[in-house]
DNA sequence: GCCAACGTTGGC
DNA sequence: GCCAACGTTGGC
C-alpha cells in the first residue's frame, strides 16, 4: 500500500465536493513527475486531499478505487486518470504552515516542490499528518 | 497582485 | 544538447 497526495484548489474542486459526488475521475494531469505518481496508484491507496491557494491545507483523505487508466480529456493515451473516493474529513485540518514548522515534514514534497500537483507521501509522513490532524 | 520556482518550448 | 524565453502554479 502506498500513499500520496493531491493538491486541488477548493473553488475548482474541494473535498466537500467529493464527499458529495461520492467518487470523481482525477483527470487533467498534465506535468510527468505527476502522472509517473498517478500510474503507479493501485487500488486501496491512501490519498491526501489538499486545498492550494484557498486553504492551504490538508482537509480529507481519499482512496484510489480504481489505478490509473488513459485520461479521457487526452489526445494522447499516455496521460492518464485515477478515480478517487472520499474516506473522511480531518478533525482538524493540517495547514502547510505547521507542515513547514515541522522538522519531520521537511522533506514532504509540499515543502520541497510545492508546484507538483500529485505528490508521493512516505508512510513517516503519512502517520506524522495524521497525528497532527487528530491534535 | 506580485513574484519565485518550476516546467516546457523552440531557436541555435 | 544547451539555454533563453515564456507560461503556469501557488505561496505570500
Amino acid at each position: 500500500m502506498n500513499y500520496w497526495l493531491v493538491k486541488s484548489e477548493p473553488y475548482v474542486y474541494s473535498f466537500d465536493q467529493l464527499i458529495k459526488d461520492k467518487q470523481t475521475i482525477w483527470d487533467g494531469v498534465r506535468n510527468y513527475t505527476a502522472r509517473n505518481y498517478l500510474r503507479d496508484m493501485k487500488q486501496g491507496d491512501q490519498v491526501f486531499y489538499y486545498h492550494s491557494n484557498d486553504g492551504m491545507e490538508i482537509v480529507g483523505i481519499a482512496e484510489v478505487v480504481k489505478a490509473s487508466f488513459p485520461d479521457p480529456t487526452a489526445d494522447n493515451p499516455a496521460w492518464v486518470s485515477v478515480i478517487l473516493k472520499p474516506v473522511k474529513q480531518l478533525l482538524n485540518p493540517v495547514s502547510l504552515k505547521r507542515i513547514k514548522a515541522e522538522p519531520a515534514l521537511s522533506e514532504m514534497q509540499l515543502v520541497t516542490n510545492s508546484r507538483l500537483s500529485v505528490q508521493k507521501v512516505t508512510l513517516q509522513q503519512w502517520r506524522t499528518i495524521l497525528k497532527m490532524a487528530s491534535s
